[in-house]
DNA sequence: GGCCAATTGAAAATTATTTTCATTTAACTG
DNA sequence: CAGTTAAATGAAAATAATTTTCAATTGGCC
C-alpha cells in the first residue's frame, strides 16, 4: 500500500522499519500520518480513532504494539501529563525536546537542550553516571492563551 | 498513632496534611517511612508491601488514594521510566530534581535546576508560555556500577 | 505470481485502577 | 478524656487499560 504524497516523516518511518527489516504496513504508517497531521500528542485511543478514520476497521492491540515498537525506534516519543495520563508524539532531532501545551496538549519545538551545556560535576562526585534525560517543559500556547482571554 | 521517633519527611508530611486540614493516618504515614528507608523510587506494588509490613493488612486503594494525594500536595513525585512503568519517590527540595539510576532505580539529589538559567527566548517569540517542567535524569549509581564490573 | 516470515484482528485473559458504601478513626470540643 | 463529626479506610465490585493467543492475512523478496 503506496500512497501517492507521503510526509517526510512517513518516508523516515518508512526507511527506519526497512533497515530493522521490518514490514511497513499500512497500519503502522497512518499511525504516523495520523499523529503527523494531528500536530498534538494523542492518546492511544485517538491514535486508534486516527487510524480508522484512514483504514477503516483496526485492532487496538495494533495500535498499542505498534507504538511501542516506534518508541524504541525513536520514530515517536512518549509524553506524560502533569496531571496524570499520558500520549506520544512524533520524536523531534535529536536533541530538541517537546513543549506541550496544557490545554491543547499541541506539540512545540524546543530546539535547545538545557541538559547539554549542563555540569554534570556535582553528580559525577556521587560516582554517578548520566545515561540519559527525560525533559518536558508545560505550559500555554498563544492560541489557548488568547482563547482564555476572550 | 504517633511513633516515638519520626523521620523529617514524616513530621513535614504531618505539617503539610494538617494545614490542608487532613488527617496524618498510620497508613499515610506509613507510605513516607516506606519511601524514606527504601532510598529507592518504588512501584505502586512495592509501596502497597511496604506499608503492610509496617502496619498489617491496608487496602491496595488506600495506597492509590494516598499517592495521588501526596503528588499533589508536592510529597511525592512520580517518575516515568525508559522502558515503560513507573514509581514513586519522596521530593527533594523546591528546585531540586531526581536523578534515577536505571538499574536499583535509587534516587539521587540533582540539586541544579537545568531549566531555571535557560534562555526562553526562543520559545516565547512563538508565543509559548512556559508554566512548568518535568526533568528526569537517567544512568547508573556508583554501587550498580560496580557490580556490574565484577 | 508465489513463498515465508512478519503482522494483524478478534476475543479472551490479565492487570491496573477507581468506585462504592458500610465501618472506623483522627482531631477537635467541651 | 469521652463525645462528636467529617474524613479516611477496607473489601469487593466495577471499570478501564493493556497484553496475549492463535488463526488468518499481507508485505517484501525471489
Amino acid at each position: 500500500m503506496l500512497k501517492d504524497f507521503e510526509c517526510k516523516q512517513e518516508s523516515y518511518a518508512r526507511e527506519v522499519l526497512r533497515g530493522k527489516g521490518l514490514k511497513s504496513t499500512a497500519q503502522r504508517l497512518a499511525v504516523v500520518h495520523v499523529l503527523h497531521t494531528s500536530g498534538k500528542s494523542l492518546s492511544v485511543g485517538e491514535i486508534h480513532d486516527g487510524v480508522k478514520d484512514v483504514l477503516g476497521a483496526v485492532g487496538l492491540a495494533t495500535i498499542y504494539r505498534t507504538l511501542e515498537m516506534f518508541e524504541d525506534l525513536g520514530i515517536v516519543q512518549r509524553l506524560h501529563f502533569p496531571g496524570g495520563g499520558y500520549g506520544y508524539a512524533l520524536s523531534r532531532g535529536e536533541h530538541a525536546h517537546h513543549i506541550v501545551c496544557v490545554d491543547c496538549r499541541g506539540v512545540f519545538d524546543f530546539p535547545e537542550c538545557p541538559v547539554e551545556n549542563l555540569d554534570y560535576a556535582s553528580v559525577e562526585k556521587q560516582g554517578f553516571r548520566v545515561m540519559n534525560h527525560f525533559i518536558q517543559l508545560f505550559g500555554q500556547c498563544v492560541e489557548c492563551r488568547e482563547q482564555i482571554a476572550s
